[in-house]
DNA sequence: TATACGATCACCT
DNA sequence: GGTGATCGTATAC
């Protein structure tokens, strides 16, 4: 039995995928260090119809990767300084993903292993403070998920309640006309994040 | 080939 | 509230 979130679970609906990657963990692994964070924020991008989603001008070496097979990621660069991760939704030629925009509860694997050690004095609030910290650059575009190497996903250890789920509008879409109105964008509740401790 | 701008962040007033 | 950093990508020429 595995933690890790397999294909199909990638292979649904953006917006429900954005919901249950509420709660799970994103781990990285890079020369030989592991560091394990639960996901506490999401925006979902979901087709060319929205204008907010890089696909919304088709297919493009960028985009393509959002048009391929589900469960793998989405890194690219913007203003020249951040990278952002995304995870690939929906199913093969749908282009769709899942923006990672906030962690907490941080941890790093102790060197004696399967023994985690809670990082302190940091802030993951931001999808360019995650890919730096984390150290994920456009060379993980396009890395399977699934696999269990370098960068994975695993499921949540509680279930999270339906009323622990804040929707609201997605940022930095000004541009993007009626879609920048859709409350795409999932936050873990406070009450929630203070009830998984630490 | 040239240009405009962005799914951000840190720092300023 | 506002702005600069800094470069890949899309689009125009």
């Amino acid at each position: 039995m595995t933690k890790i979130l397999p294909r199909e679970f990638y292979s649904r609906n953006t917006l429900k995928i954005a919901r249950d990657l509420l709660g799970c963990f994103l781990v990285r692994e890079h020369r030989g260090k592991t560091i394990r964070a639960m996901i506490t924020e999401t925006e979902a991008y979901h087709g060319e119809d929205d204008l907010a989603c890089h696909a919304s001008r088709g297919r493009t070496p960028r985009t393509e990767v959002m048009y391929g097979a589900p469960g793998h990621a989405y890194v690219y660069m913007i203003y020249g300084m951040y990278h952002c991760l995304n995870v690939v939704t929906e199913r093969k030629d749908f282009p769709a993903a899942v923006l990672i925009r906030e962690l907490a509860n941080i941890e790093r694997m102790k060197t004696n292993k399967n023994e985690w050690e809670k990082i302190t004095g940091i802030k993951l609030d931001g999808p360019g403070k995650i890919c730096k910290f984390l150290q994920i650059d456009r060379k993980l575009n396009k890395l399977d998920l699934a696999k269990g190497e370098k960068l994975w996903i695993e499921k949540t250890a509680q279930n999270i309640a339906k009323r622990d789920i804040l929707a609201s509008k997605r940022v930095g879409i000004d541009y993007a006309q009626h879609c920048r109105e859709y409350l795409w964008r999932f936050s873990l509740s406070a009450e929630a994040l203070a009830k998984t401790g630490r």
